[in-house]
RNA sequence: GGCGGCGUAGCCAAGUGGCAAGGCAGCGGCCUGCAAAGCCGCGAUACCCCGGUUCGAAUCCGGGCGCCGCCUCCA
């Protein structure tokens, strides 16, 4: 299998550090706001990687954290609290909030849950006894109260970014600080100002830095080196090259092995971002798509590649898994649900197994599938119920599930409506058609739409 | 200023040396009472531009042009 590793900006053969064990860990949200179709984009793509993994045998472990101690917590907290007092609460309050709206956000878009969702202020302990570890190093100093990690002290800083110490000076907006040495120098431990949430440190009161609970938690869920770290490629620089810089100081091992990052959602070109205002909430898409068609949009794009959001691309991913899902509707009616006998794998599971190694082709894997949908067709439009046809049925279910669709459900019709569909079939055998037409508009304006097919009429959902 | 990415049919998007996947939209046909869905057939003499390497390049090299990202919190 072929990864792309941007430690080295190059395709890899992948090799877990334990035969058959993957220890993954992805960059979680902060908590202080809604998700976007941006955050939905890389969940997606990490619950594909680790579906994948899974499927092809791999015990996975897969951690995503929480940041829910920040700055931006804080300014959210002091927005929306009535007294200064009040602030730690409501920042506590807010972080359970778009907790639950995150999980209700991953789980409608059927992204498998974490093994894991360790979040910052559960390991303050672990955090302080890293920072102490570092200080004992001399890599990190004080700076009136708040503690700082030196650059300086790690040779190989810039070796994930691929920039180099001197290329980050001319420029570049990197606000020199007095507190600090070199203004690259970042914080892994902040004093609080008074009513800010904090916790007791050898270092007065404060709270930890951003990049030091990543290096922590996933030190203590997966151990000193990880097979995968992931997140969206914003996080390269500076996140991910100073959690480099505070592991390896901690451990003196190597800190990640494949260093994966998916590119961003962008809006008429420009990075789908909070500042910009041209972001979608996952929420309000999936109150008008069906998840299937947020899942398709994302993976018909390679996840290094940028995707070009416009609602209209989405309305085409819906048309495109419509046909997927019709193709599954009709082999269930005409097939039968449910899992047949073992058959011989047909080779769509091979090609698909083909393109997925090769640095998780997701665009490639659906043209598989409707590769497969085609040939699955013609059996169905043959009303053909051979061994063959219920071999491409499971194998495409099969797939489905690989790639994180959820298969549809089986609907009911209110019985109002089966009566309805009872009298237009009266009314078509009476050569009706007058009636018929009348009560197949009525219908679709319920947003049920009707085919008459060889084996009676079927009803869809709109 | 530094580092990185992208530019392929109307739209989306694969392909990284050997006759340009797939989807959506469109057109023609079959099926249908009419539809819907499905099936069959059709679409880039051509991959931003200009040079070069090669028997052969969308694919490699050089030079342009355009767009974007990171260097600041960010998936």
């Amino acid at each position: 299998m072929i990864v792309y590793n941007t430690l080295g900006r190059k395709r890899e053969e992948f090799k877990t550090l334990e035969k058959g064990k993957v220890k993954m860990y992805v960059c979680g949200v902060t908590l202080y706001d809604e998700c976007h179709l941006g955050h939905g984009r890389a969940y997606i793509v990490f619950d594909v990687i680790r579906r994948y993994l899974e499927w092809e045998g791999y015990e996975v472990l897969y951690v995503q954290n929480f940041t829910d101690i920040d700055d931006k917590i804080i300014n959210r907290a002091k927005e929306e609290a009535k007294s200064e007092k009040e602030i730690p609460e409501k920042a506590r309050e807010i972080v359970e909030r778009y907790k639950e709206s995150y999980f209700r956000d991953m789980d409608a878009l059927n992204i498998k849950r974490a093994d894991i969702y360790p979040s910052a202020t559960e390991f303050i302990p672990e955090i302080i006894v890293a920072v102490e570890k570092l200080l004992k190093k001399g890599v990190a100093y004080s700076g009136n109260g708040d503690i700082y990690f030196s650059v300086d002290k790690f040779p190989s800083y810039g070796k994930l970014s691929g920039r180099k110490k001197e290329e980050l000076m001319p420029g570049a907006r990197v606000e020199p600080e007095e507190k600090k040495k070199d203004p690259l120098d970042f914080a892994l431990w902040k004093s609080a100002k008074p009513y800010e949430p904090c916790w007791d440190s050898p270092w007065g009161k404060g709270r930890p830095g951003w990049h030091i609970e990543c290096s922590v938690m996933s030190l203590k869920c997966l151990g000193e080196t990880l097979d995968i770290h992931g997140g969206g490629e914003d996080l390269i620089f500076p996140h991910h090259e100073n959690e480099i810089a505070q592991s390896e100081s901690l451990t003196g091992k190597k800190f990640v092995n494949y260093w994966l990052h998916n590119g961003f959602v962008t809006v008429r070109g420009e990075k789908m971002s909070k500042s910009l205002k041209n972001f979608f909430l996952l929420r309000e898409l999936l109150n008008q798509y069906p998840p299937q068609a947020i899942r398709f949009l994302i993976l018909s794009t390679h996840y290094r590649n940028p995707l070009d959001f416009d609602l209209a691309h989405l309305e085409t991913a819906l048309r495109g898994w419509k046909r997927i899902e019709e193709c599954i509707l009709k082999s269930e009616e005409i097939l039968g649900g449910g899992k047949t006998g073992k058959l011989e794998e047909t080779k769509y599971i091979q090609e698909f197994r083909d393109v997925m190694r090769e640095d998780f082709h997701t665009p490639q894997a659906l043209r598989v599938i409707f590769d497969l949908v085609s040939e699955l067709n013609r059996y169905l439009s043959r009303g053909e119920k051979s061994p063959e046809a219920f071999s491409l049925f499971n194998d495409l279910k099969t797939l489905l599930e690989v790639l994180g669709f959820a298969l549809p459900e089986k609907l009911t019709l209110p019985p109002h409506l089966e009566k309805l569909i009872r009298e237009r079939e009266e009314a078509r055998k009476r050569k009706d058609y007058q009636t018929a037409d009348r009560i197949r508009e009525q219908l679709l304006r319920e947003g049920i739409l009707l085919q008459d097919t060889p084996r009676g009429t079927v009803w869809r959902k709109k």
